[in-house]
DNA sequence: TATGAATGAGGCTTCATTCAT
DNA sequence: GATGAATGAAGCCTCATTCAT
């Protein structure tokens, strides 16, 4: 099943491996403009020139990193969705806050380097598709269903997820004020039922004076 | 009252202005990071110089940008909040969509920066602060009146504001695509219902079972 | 007589002639300075270690393929020069004007390679002098033979070669304008009704006046 | 008359000279190739980096070289051309391969140069030009003038130019054999000669046996 | 023989910052 | 106040060459 590796490609891999471990070292702990490929070298123990026997440059790496990490972080994040709604958004919520909270350092760093390319803004947009499309289609389940009021699925998907994603980012990532008085389970508890509420509210556009 | 100025004062004053001007337009063409101090005395027709004698560096010069800029930004986006509720939130949130869409250069820039300092990153939050302390106010105030239900209005009035505000970054600055099919009025819209429903629903946790 | 070689050895031999080939390629569209071990051995499809087999460095190959190339082109030049003065002379002019033209890549890069290293200067002068010294063993035979008038042969030589020479390269490689709209049997005429007066000549120094 | 030059672009005209000067000694010891920045401004005593204050990289400082060494080059080697013609030509002959012999190294880098950027190709032509195109002219008039018989001009012209330039370059620069036991004198008394005939020849195609 | 991963020297260019004018 | 020339550190990238497999 496995190919047969030769003790060279072995070799060749490790190096790979070494340098994207010492490339996401790098670039968490000083970000991504601030990163150089002479600190990856220096931090995988390899010549300045070995790097450009595995990447094109500091975006190149950047991208593989995003794809292996990004992709493992949303993946990380989708609790299974079954059972009881909110209780299944909750354990959702809290799944996505809690890998914000233990990968802030590469959250940090891609949202840094987004800013930095269009090729690494179109990659990040691309990992988190799958994330507002999950949302969406959950939505578009409902509605249809007659669950929940008609709504604009897709914009309320990406406005859904830009809630938690910026929410989690300024708070447990730049540590703004809340989190730090508050549990992840208090918070994810708070969003959840912003969110349940924003779903399934009936109040409608003339306010909340109608609401049974 | 004021101290009247000398000729040369007048003319330092002139000089910071149009640095303060240059660096702004420069900023929001290239960029934070892709900005230097070179192309900021060039736009503003200055030797290269001069630029240290207003400021210490790029990130001074973009602290006290953001502070004007920003400022202006969010409180342009603003709206007075009064009469019907729904009408009233939904006009405040389009006006903040509007900024958004009209500044897009300036909003991309701050985010940038925001990554590239812990000063600017600091000052950023302090801009954006009264923004979310209206909002957490605003909620208070429904809150204590019992016109909503009972919830975690510091953690609210953040969620919220991070909605409306990574979905406008992400729409109206990145161009991702419901904007591009959406009207701002649409969006805005979409966007109210929402918040709306979050703030106002009486959806408890274990009711939409019921519903359904 | 020949020695029977090995399967190694000949494996050997193929892999050399499939580098000079790769080589030969290689220098013709990059020129001498831009091409790199590298492009020759991914051109001879073979591993970048092998190269350094069979060649010493960049100088080494290029040293051995002028010997072989530029030798051969040289030859392909030299017609054989019997019967009618003139018309040899013009067939002779015209067949190296032709290599020119067919090779001009090659002539290019040689002209090039020239400057990049004493050996290889040396080595083109090499190539190059049976044929100048071909011209000046036939003119010398005039002059014996008292059909043209007593001259510096060696220098005369030079000169009539470094004219074609250098005529050709700046007009078949370089694509001086002449060169564009006029055929080479044209080319070929002028040059040889210029070299044949300058051998065959008989206006002393003294003379021109006296003919206006 | 002359614009007064403050300080400061004195200073700084210096160091352009100094640069320049610098350069032209480091591209005639070196080569064109081999020459580099740092070795320029290393020469010229200079910080790196004020080399790209007044030049954009190799090339550019090169080109201008051309532009200035060239030109007085090709300026220093025309004699008048007046009087009678065999002497004013050779007198002409003699200037040119004085100024090759004087300036071995500028023009040896400057047919090194040449082949290494397509734009220092059109820069040496542009420079040769005027040479040529003075022989033409002069060819021409003759021509017209009924002195010599009816020869394409254009194609003469480019070819004696040739014969000229390229001898001097192979035994003044390259150092072939015969320039090391003729005088210059001798040398551009054969040159002139060949020229002559060439020019003034009345041979026609047929051969010898027709000459006067 | 052949391979190809690893090395590290070397050249290029940009820019923040200083300082004499 | 304003100028702009000069500095030199810092990053980028390429390649010739070696050597263990």
């Amino acid at each position: 099943m496995a190919p047969p590796l030769t003790k060279r490609q072995q070799q060749a891999a490790a190096t790979a491996e070494q340098l994207l471990a010492a490339a996401r070292e790098v670039f968490v702990t000083r970000g991504y403009v601030a990163t150089t490929v002479g600190a990856i070298t220096e931090a995988a123990n390899t010549a300045h020139g070995t790097f450009y026997l595995y990447f094109r440059n500091k975006e190149d790496v950047f991208g593989r990193l995003i794809k292996d990490v990004a992709a493992e972080m949303y993946r990380e994040a989708q609790a299974p969705w079954t059972g009881d709604p909110f209780e299944a958004l909750e354990l959702a919520i809290r799944g996505y806050l809690g890998v914000f909270a233990a990968h802030g350092g590469v959250w940090r760093c891609l949202m840094e380097g987004l800013h930095q390319s269009p090729v690494l803004e179109a990659m990040w947009l691309d990992v988190r598709r799958p994330f507002i499309d999950r949302i969406d289609h959950n939505l578009a389940s409902l509605v249809a269903a007659g669950s929940v009021r008609e709504l604009d699925t897709t914009v309320a998907a990406h406005a859904l997820g830009s809630m938690v994603e910026w929410f989690a980012f300024t708070h447990l990532v730049l540590g703004m004020p809340p989190a730090e008085r508050r549990s992840l389970d208090e918070v994810a508890h708070s969003l959840t039922d912003l969110w349940f509420n924003a779903v399934y509210g009936r109040v409608d556009a003339k306010g909340p004076r109608s609401t049974s």
